[in-house]
DNA sequence: CGAACACTTGAACCTAATCAATGAGTGTGG
DNA sequence: CCACACTCATTGATTAGGTTCAAGTGTTCG
């Protein structure tokens, strides 16, 4: 655990004076599948390192659609907005996919602490920076990419993430839905069904009930990259 | 001038003799129309707070189309981002939309005076929180709304952030092309062309050359927020 | 005055959403 | 262990919403 967390972007190259009062400050959370970290909105008074199980970052629209923004494992952090004062409000919804457990600090600890060691605040930049860098890139291929084009960006990017060598390829190693999969890329089940069936056609993914399974990295990159007019 | 600086959000409530260092470690830049103060993946060196002109903050993707982020007005932050180490790339490109003159402060420096006055880290972390923040918003609208309503939303924001009363409504006050709106609506200057024309035989706009005027404001927000099945 | 730029408009086309019906796999309780 | 319910997935038909392309009209400016 206290690997976890020497390792987590938000508490790396921390000092071990310090780090002992990370350790003493944290607060254990536990929720379970379906259960919710935060709400979007909700005043941003805890940051989190995930110690076990799988967070759903996402927003819910006004007519009830969602849109999944990232997908959390061990050793992340999310909520790192606390940081600030807590009159923020979350920008993000947090949702355990499954039984998942964490640490937390408050604002005022994390304070106390970012003014004792420097680099947690830079850290916490560092995480900002990554995230709105991811945002921007993802904005883009809403705007100029085309659904397939999409879906490839969002099974390669979950591939280097929680891929694992299997004998066909590279295997997406958690339960995921067509749903889930349209939910990130911004389109519909439907959509990425019909998207499925036809690289598995090609030869260019393995496809199962809640998994994927990409047999082809290489075409799925090239469909990514395509620079088709479109 | 000093006054924009106190008042930018990197540098507000900086106490005044780290202001003095502020002042002092400054490098005045000027850039002519459609110049460049940096361009998206250059190494981020400074930051800067804008003084005169207007700058828009875009991406441009691998086949020449360009997505307009935000447009900047005298007394905003950007390139905040250089507060980190400089081998993180800019996120975005930043061009002068007309001769426009920043100031600037480089990583160094900006690390120096953060240690100084801690509050400029949390003002940087604000800044970043308020983007991100931005950028979610943004995207659930690229995915959820239908163009129409990405084109209000934006003419609103222009409106609160650019707008001028006039006698027929509120006049956005500076020239703003269709493809301007196209761009940053994620959408092309023909549908941006359609829908204003249909806006304003609704009464809602007046529009000109380069020119956009809401009459009916509420019109406009009830389109925008409009929970329109698609 | 001519060239460049901003805008408009119509027609054809096309992607992906929507809706509806059905099939397949998983889990639970009797 | 089977039947039923439930969730996840497939597939086809239809259609809306927007893009694309082409042609033409104003406007501004050197």
């Amino acid at each position: 655990m206290q690997e976890l967390i020497r390792q987590s972007s938000l508490f790396k190259d921390v000092g071990s004076d310090v780090f002992a009062q990370v350790l003493e400050t944290c607060i254990p959370r536990s929720v379970e599948e379906d259960g919710f970290f935060f709400m979007q909105g909700d005043a941003a008074s805890h940051a989190f390192v995930l110690l076990e199980g799988r967070v759903k970052m996402l927003q819910i629209t006004p007519n009830g659609q969602q849109i999944t923004l990232r997908i959390l494992t061990p050793g992340q952090t999310y909520g790192g907005i606390a940081i600030l004062n807590p009159l923020e409000g979350y920008p993000a919804t947090a949702q355990a996919m499954e039984n998942s457990t964490a640490l937390a600090w408050d604002t005022a600890h994390l304070r106390k602490l970012a003014e004792m060691e420097p680099s947690i605040s830079l850290n916490a930049m560092q995480l900002m920076h990554a995230y709105i860098t991811e945002l921007q890139e993802r904005q883009k291929a809403l705007v100029t990419d085309r659904v397939e084009q999409r879906i490839a960006r969002i099974l390669m990017k979950l591939a280097s993430q929680y891929g694992k060598k299997v004998e066909e390829g590279v295997l997406i190693n958690f339960p995921l839905t067509r749903k889930d999969i349209a939910e990130m890329s911004g389109t519909t089940l439907f959509t990425v069904s019909r998207t499925l069936k036809e690289w598995e056609r090609q030869g260019m993914v393995k496809i199962g009930r809640e998994k994927v399974c990409i047999c082809k990295p290489h075409g799925l990159v090239s469909l990514a990259d395509d620079l088709v007019r479109r």
